[in-house]
DNA sequence: TGAACATATGAACAATTGTTCATATGTTCA
DNA sequence: TGAACATATGAACAATTGTTCATATGTTCA
């Protein structure tokens, strides 16, 4: 006997196909990857958050993210390594600031979402 | 003397503020984290993009992310677990599709993040 | 110069995550 | 019914990640 799907599985057959060729490169998948999971972690959430209602220094993100000064450099340190924050030395203090202009948009599309997860 | 940066320390200080004020709560920023943890792996953007072009079986999106079927049916549960995908038997074959509206926008955004990274 | 402050960083650790392997479950069809 | 196929899942493991603690570095100012 025929399938009973046969029409389903021709289908599936054709979305895969699209998207097989229409598929981006390994490398592109993972820069992708690469900015949702700079995102993934709260604190690191949070200081961009914080930092898209204006520029702060170090103490301030510690106290805004309600974690350590240490907690807060380290993963500053990553937002910097990845071009999403940029630092600016004020003298004693640093002065932090987003890089990016499209991470606003990424964040805001995700805040966004919440509403629909509700 | 008084401090150099006396109106940086001041505009700082408003930031934080501000961003005290406006920040998320600690569970809206754990859920949009959340989203974004969700696609920060290779293999689940990757079934998610494979998705976003039409629906598809297991076996197909193990085909088009070059994983195994196990692999793919960990990451499904994760995707389904989360309301990112939807599964439908058709027969012997489970029709994965895109569940979430919003999803596309999310990941276009991250793609179109692409062309500022370069 | 040295004390006080602000920030960065290395090492260690616990927790989380993704993958693999083996196997269970669900479905079809002869 | 049982063989063949499609998918799901549990356990084990290696790898990655975030946090903490201690300390180093950079800057100011009396």
């Amino acid at each position: 006997m025929e399938s009973m799907y046969l029409d389903k599985e021709q289908e599936h057959k054709m979305s895969a196909q699209r998207a097989k060729e229409e598929i981006l490169s390994r490398a592109d998948i993972e820069k992708v990857a690469n900015i949702f999971q700079i995102l993934a972690d709260s604190n690191r959430l949070k200081i961009v958050l914080a930092l898209l209602k204006g520029s702060m220094c170090v103490f301030h993100l510690a106290e805004v993210c309600e974690c350590t000064q240490s907690g807060v450099s380290h993963q500053l340190r990553i937002l910097r390594n990845n071009g999403i924050v940029k630092g600016k030395r004020f003298g004693k203090f640093m002065e932090y600031s987003i890089a990016d202009g499209h991470i606003r948009e990424i964040v805001e599309m995700g805040v966004a979402h919440l509403a629909c997860v509700r």
